[in-house]
DNA sequence: TATGAATGAGCATTCATTCAT
DNA sequence: CATGAATGAATGCTCATTCAT
């Protein structure tokens, strides 16, 4: 199971075996629960070679979240052209976004579920790139406010609100596709850009929705 | 230290003693870092008393994913009254559920992050919860938009996709607020609406984002 | 082997049965090579039970050094009466010496070996039983300068040099006579007082033995 | 780090820079704890050539053992000169004694405390030089007996313990006057030749400390 | 001569769980 | 009702040692 067993390979061919079977066991079984015999037996290698190469169980963790997060930034980065239009750009990143995490369970899982859960070293990890997807979603939302020819003043902390309810949607949204059998990344994107682009466009328009007096209320 | 140490109390209580330790634990913890050593301690009694009245590990922690769900859903039950118009129920429940997640942060953890990344038996309990609030959830969009006159045939799946959205991005939301100082539940709350309920609306003006034509795409 | 395996024993039998285990354990393999497992076993317990009452090998190797340390010095006080002639105290001191170290070797392996080899948390235990023992013989030698009339003002270091050297002394051949067949710890003493006592009474008669001019040497 | 590292060198060169790293890493962390990687990193080789070279770390540790062993006994035989007189024989030597061992602390630290600390192979490779010390020590003492035109024939064994006691305290005042600053390889030297010979002398002049009458006595 | 790649075996430590009282 | 005493089974990690080149 898992790669075929040959021996001497040269380093950095063995480290990516041992990632993907890291990736595959912490995605599967959870940070605690996985071991480093079953992570080191699914690479078809001793557990020795395993921390000769990866150190401890806390840096092989940390190198899985790297390298996933890399990725995953980065299929999104392929799927965007910066010249089109927010709209455009927002929907080409969903699918890339959704089409990626449907393609690698674990690493998603590792990313969304495994990391955040198991405290500080590894939650930073990941934050740093949902910072960046933020970043980059807060970024469409001005300037899609811009091309509407809107007030471009939107309060900052209401934009940084939004978009993180936008990625933490669509987060929500891929474990769903995931578990959902006959969710295309497409219908999942799709979804999500009409939840979310039509609302933003109304917003635009100048007709919030708007909280009713809080005055009797209790609570909130 | 925990609670005051008194012998001889009724099973019932020592019982929510019992599982407001684990709560705690569990939710600051995580679930297998946390120990039975350390719950049995913070609740003030011995080991194989929670044993007794808990069966095992995984049994306590289901007892806590249950006694948690309940009291989220209940505290959301609480805050909606179902003669109010749509938009009023959902702002009144979210109201209700960022308030409740603020209020108790150990038990969102167990719902939102524990339950979910440690296999079945526990992400199951989590997932009807779930699907009561988006079942919920579901019933307010196709009330709206009946009550807009707009189209009742809305396609089921496309909506149960928008109702896993909002509340995707409202759990997101929840630990948003949670870790980021000086966001109350009411901005948190209005926050989402004005997303979703402002998109959800235009949607049903006739106005829906509509995608690019796919035909010359690779991925999606 | 070793202590007879009996059930439910109160922790604190218990916990001098680990130590006796420990003891010897550490006592003929060296503390590295002595296993906690092997401790467990020869002491009729299960391991966990050993880390339950004694945290950790250091603090198994610790409580050992510090028992036998006091069982020492206590054997050696017991031995000894404060009114007697010092050099009657000495050779008193000696036997009980002597006699404590052939009859618990392990626990002088301990000691004298084991404790010095393995770095500071360690040597330092057994530095302070030591460094009371030096103190009561270098008592007993400015007692002894006073009783023969001589002169009181030894230089200090002179006689903590003298001190050293005797305990010194003292310590190798207790692993002498052990390694001996046939050296009695009455035997060990009689030749440690006549090579120490002797010595000294000729040095404070006058006649201490003087080295060469050091000239022209090359070292030293 | 350690030697500076040049390719092909000749075996016996390689061979010498892998014992000084193995002594010093010895010395310094003890047989145990020194790890064959840290010794060949010391050394500034590959680990499979150590392994060429010395087999085993026993192996290696006891190569260690004998070289420093010779080297000792030779630094104190290049010392002394066999005709001069026994006293000034016995202080040049210990002089040199304490010289080298103040000169080579992890060398000494591997022969005292190292090899006599783990077991049967490398103790009896110490004791082996030892015993050549402890002859010449014991010849000493013949021949001062015969110099002082005093009885010859005492006793075998008890010289022998004196030989054995004379040793023992100088080893002890070795690791002493490494320990404590200010402490020269000559005054470490004639402290002990004050205690020591001058002690001798007295016994030889017929004046032997005598021990008390037994009868009465329980332990001994 | 010299080494990068690899491992079998063992060790300290921890934890969920259960008796006997 | 309640607990002190005890353990089987893992788990992360390290080390001396060897092969293939």
């Amino acid at each position: 199971m898992g790669a075929v067993k040959s021996k001497r390979m040269p380093r950095a061919v063995r480290e990516q075996q041992m990632l993907d079977a890291a990736v595959r066991t912490f995605g599967q079984r959870g940070y605690m629960a996985a071991s480093m015999d079953e992570i080191a037996e699914l690479a078809g290698v001793s557990k020795p070679l395993v921390y000769l190469y990866l150190n401890s169980k806390e840096d092989l963790f940390t190198a899985c979240i790297r390298r996933e997060a890399k990725a995953l930034t980065e299929a999104v980065r392929a799927g965007v052209r910066r010249e089109l239009p927010a709209d455009r750009q927002l929907w080409d990143g969903l699918r890339a976004f959704f089409t990626h995490t449907a393609q690698h369970p674990d690493a998603w899982s590792v990313l969304h579920l495994q990391a955040r859960t198991h405290g500080e070293p590894f939650a930073a990890e990941v934050t740093a790139m949902r910072e960046e997807i933020v970043a980059f979603v807060t970024g469409l939302i001005v300037v899609a406010a811009r091309e509407a020819h809107r007030d471009p003043d939107l309060p900052e902390r209401e934009v940084a609100g939004l978009a993180e309810a936008l990625v933490g949607a669509a987060e929500s949204l891929a474990a769903w596709a995931n578990a959902t059998p006959g969710i295309s990344a497409r219908q999942a994107a799709a979804t999500l850009m009409n939840f979310a682009w039509a609302g933003l466009g109304n917003l635009m328009d100048g007709h919030p929705w708007s909280p009713p007096e809080p005055v009797h209320e209790a609570i909130g």
